[in-house]
DNA sequence: ATGAAATTTTTACTCCCGTAAAATTTAAAC
DNA sequence: GTTTAAATTTTACGGGAGTAAAAATTTCAT
């Protein structure tokens, strides 16, 4: 016959303690003597007493809540960084919030809109890049302790990404070795990333003697796979690539121009009686899943996650330093399938 | 020299309007005088305040909040559904949060549990099935309106999800007519939908006059298109395949199938030198890209958010009624392509 | 048992906004 | 220029918990 307990009051009654003692305790269970607790939580089982949440927060200067934003969630990459990060955070004791700015800048600035109103301890930030709305980021930073991952536009606290100007060369060296040098297959870049692959691409090929040649396709959006694809399909139905040697800027486009080669019947990998090499970036999940499995670099997810997650906790817990600006460069391993 | 307003109060005495009407406001810009509207909006922009949610939320019974709940985010189906999904609730006004159970009972529990505590004005979940506790959700959705999609257990006031019995005779029927009978490649079910789409499968065969023959391989957790490939490389090379033609449970598993039958030299498809048919369910976002292009049957995403999303708002704003539980079934269509 | 230290209880104020009721002002209608 | 209806202001309370300060109690060592 037990009532519904709605308030902290209630329950510091039913359980016969008072009301600042129980808020101690889930502030912090350890913060009270090991009796009371024992005493609460018999009363906790039987009461089933939450506390509500928006009372809390009221009081609270800062929050348990943060914040993860990404450019594209149903981008296979960001999904499982967020899976990462979103269960660093829970054992952290936060309550992680997902957003995601479907690759628009005015859902990215209603993402953190909404975000900062939650008044989170910190957030964990992949712009657009390119399309973001810079200030609006730049006046989020200021309130909310923010790392950037992934694409470093200079806001925020700190950047974790990986090195541009060591993964490219990595690849570029390994294609030039075992057969033709590659051509550097982008689109519109959509964030820094895009220009600092292209850039260290050229930067490879020069330092090897050989001839950048940097084919840019059209399209916009997020939709690499069907960029990739179409495109593709043109480049090698019009006889337009310079080399039989493709490096793409990412897996998905990868994916996509793997798709093409498939269809015009030209056979990918670097066995005999292949007429195309087709290499990635980044280790897309899905990229041991192409036919052929696809031979890119991989980005390290979890040092990702964990440098960003470790140096977001060190701000909430010390505070904003006066410090310069942390950039965090992780080093992507290279890794063979049979594709190229 | 515009100083920091940090409550309604404050914004009030600024903007020379009372707290009352600027509450009003707040919840209905329609809902005051036309001056007095602009008289706000301009402070607003001189002052750029924004209530505090917290506050907010205390006082009022129902909040704007949606609970957007999925078993797994990575998972693209489930990314593009709630990209949809997100869509639709913000641009009525609602603001949504998404929570992964990332394939884990205790997650999935976790989740409802932080969302519960939002006070949700209504929640969207696809629930783990087989692992989910069914227990925990039900109480949830005792307590929060709620609309069940894809994966249909017992809970809520409504479920919408695709109809196997209408989806996998459509693709049966056209294997069965083009070719040799498939077979059906299965994992251990982690819903019910899985059960439904073999049993269907059964039917189907039945009706026809065929031996329904189905492989059920190992392997758990949600890595489908692993799972597919490691499954498909040892069912190919023990040559333990009962029909060249094979229909997989979903596109992820026929994803990794594909990549298997790839590697073991067998070329998938309809056409003449193929060796094998390869079919999926769900047409998934990646299924256009697969080598070759996997035939499959569509889920229609549209419909299905559409028909929850409507529903949803339906129960929000007229409350719960003694009707009977909804359910709604929506047709695939069947999306051929070259694989089979 | 005694004193000191650690906890808990009491009391009371704060956070910021929703909202109801009564009083007042404004706008529209005739 | 009334009359009326509509909108706004005033006033006041409530929601649920954080938290500070002083008083009371418990714990533990000596």
């Amino acid at each position: 016959m037990k009532r519904k307990i709605k308030t902290m009051e209630e329950f510091a009654e039913v359980s016969g303690i008072s009301r600042p003692t129980i808020s101690k305790y889930f502030n912090d269970p350890e913060s009270v003597r090991r009796s009371t607790r024992d005493r609460i939580e018999v009363a906790l089982e039987a009461y089933s007493y939450r506390p509500n949440i928006f009372a809390i927060n009221q009081n609270r200067k800062l929050t348990k809540t943060i914040g993860i934003v990404v450019p594209y969630l149903a981008d296979p990459f960001f999904a499982e960084i967020v899976r990462l990060m979103e269960r660093r955070c829970m054992d952290a004791g936060f309550s992680p919030m997902i957003f995601s700015a479907h690759g628009e800048q005015r859902l990215e600035n209603d993402a953190l809109a909404a975000l900062q109103s939650q008044r989170p301890a910190g957030a964990l930030i992949a712009p657009l890049g390119r399309h973001s709305d810079f200030e609006s980021v730049r006046r989020f930073t200021e309130e909310v302790p923010t790392v950037v991952f992934d694409s470093n536009i200079k806001v925020g606290e700190a950047f974790v990404g990986s090195d541009s100007f060591q993964s490219i060369p990595l690849i570029v060296d390994y294609l030039c070795r075992s057969g033709e040098p590659p051509c550097f297959l982008e689109m519109p870049p959509v964030n820094p990333n895009a220009n600092k692959r292209r850039d260290a691409y050229i930067l490879a090929m020069e330092r090897l003697g050989h001839d950048p040649k940097v084919i840019r396709v059209d399209g916009n959006g997020w939709d690499f796979e069907r960029i990739g694809m179409d495109e593709g399909t043109r480049l090698i139905s019009k006889k337009e690539l310079p080399s039989e040697t493709v490096l793409c800027s990412n897996d998905r486009l990868a994916i996509g121009f793997i798709a093409a080669a498939y269809q015009q019947g030209l056979r990918v990998g670097h066995g005999a009686g292949c007429a195309l090499r087709v290499a990635g970036h980044d280790d897309h999940p899905w990229a041991r899943f192409t036919c052929p499995p696809l031979t890119t670099v991989a980005q390290d997810y979890s040092a990702i996650v964990d440098r960003s997650v470790e140096k977001l906790f060190d701000l909430i817990e010390n505070g904003r330093t006066e410090e310069e600006r942390l950039e965090v460069l992780i080093e992507c391993k290279l890794v063979l399938r049979s594709s190229a």
